[in-house]
DNA sequence: TTGTGATATGACCGCCGGGTCATTAAAATG
DNA sequence: CATTTTAATGACCCGGCGGTCATATCACAA
């Protein structure tokens, strides 16, 4: 074994577990969190024993799955912070980025959604749910540093990280399974305005 | 068989049925949507098979629980209406009682939240998607009712109604699991004072 | 070409959970 | 109390899934 064929048979097993992944990805954007091994295998052309040479068991391999999704997000993501654009322009553009991610990569966003609470059928509820989400949880962080970065009040960050990610959620909640709807932009505009301004001014004149 | 006994036997299901609830609301607020029918069974004082005499299948039974619970959250809703308070104090008045009573009936919140997409493991999934939300979604059609009568732009009642539902419950996500945070009011302040005047006013003064 | 180690395979196992049904217990009837 | 009708039971069946492992296939060296 030289370090050469070291790196020869890591490229060929990151290949391998890149295609698996894929494969994988293709599953739950079909079946959920349903899908099984054997789905996972077929759609990724393998035989289900394969599965288990490059991840230990399911739950390693969902995580995989999920981290994928999540690193793409968070990859345009960090590009809006980079572009160091005022407050709201950079709400606005936190919103549309997630929503158009998700609009076009709807199996991303199944694979997002349905891994929200990794166990799923857990019984570890209760108490050990202080562990609660999953890698998903680094875009909220990734939101709550911003917020601290840029609010009067530090305390209020993760409330706020949260609160815009659930409600971009809520938006694909609706969007994803309709075949039509607002398009794409007025709903961004529209939860942009909601989010910066409030309820308030929506009051029928009455 | 006479009438009277009809009603009679009428009364013994109902109340057996009732029962039966109760039992699969503790089997899930313990073990979430992995529950099983005999978990349900042995929370109900009851063999497994009993089960099946009162409710064709576990979908049903989920089915009735979702709905029991959640007639207790709208007769609530219902009341905070009745009052005609403002359009702000209802505002505030629905976020606040959303979280009180979830706050104080964490089981219930765990099957409202659980059973969110009923079927769960469901591989009708794309197209059938259509008629997605349970009775839960009885709660946002409430919501967009009175939306509906109080906004200017109808048009928006249901995507706000939605937002209003989803956002409370993203708080909630977070309280749950957690043994300690901001009090329940200040939980609730921080929210309707988001809601209604969103964040603008809360960009660093800089 | 043949031998050898690495990789892939899918039949197989054990378990679990939904649902059934012959049997048993209880209640109603006379 | 005997009999019949109704309700409850839990052992059992079956399908499905995660995970394993003896076997087959492949890649490459000699």
């Amino acid at each position: 074994m030289t370090t050469q064929s070291d790196t020869r048979e890591a490229l060929l097993e990151r290949f391998r577990v890149e295609s698996i992944t894929e494969g994988a990805l293709r599953a739950i954007a079909r079946k959920g969190a349903a899908a099984t091994m054997q789905d996972i295998a077929d759609e990724s052309s393998i035989a289900k024993g394969t599965l288990y040479l490059y991840f230990k068991d399911r739950d390693e391999l969902l995580h995989r799955v999920s981290e994928a999704a999540l690193a793409q997000l968070l990859a345009k993501i960090e590009d809006v912070f980079s572009r160091k654009l005022t407050f709201e322009e950079t709400i606005r553009e936190l919103v549309l980025t997630k929503l158009r991610f998700f609009d076009e990569r709807r199996d991303l966003y199944r694979v997002h959604f349905e891994l929200r609470f990794p166990g799923g059928r857990d019984p570890l509820c209760d108490s050990r749910a202080s562990v609660p989400p999953p890698e998903r949880q680094m875009y909220v962080d990734r939101l709550t540093r911003y917020f601290q970065e840029v609010l009067e009040n530090k305390e209020e960050a993760p409330r706020l990280a949260l609160f815009l990610s659930e409600t971009v959620a809520a938006l694909l909640i609706r969007r994803i399974p309709e075949t039509s709807g607002p398009k794409l932009e007025d709903d961004a505009h529209f939860l942009s305005d909601l989010l910066l301004n409030g309820l308030s001014g929506r009051r029928k004149k009455s």
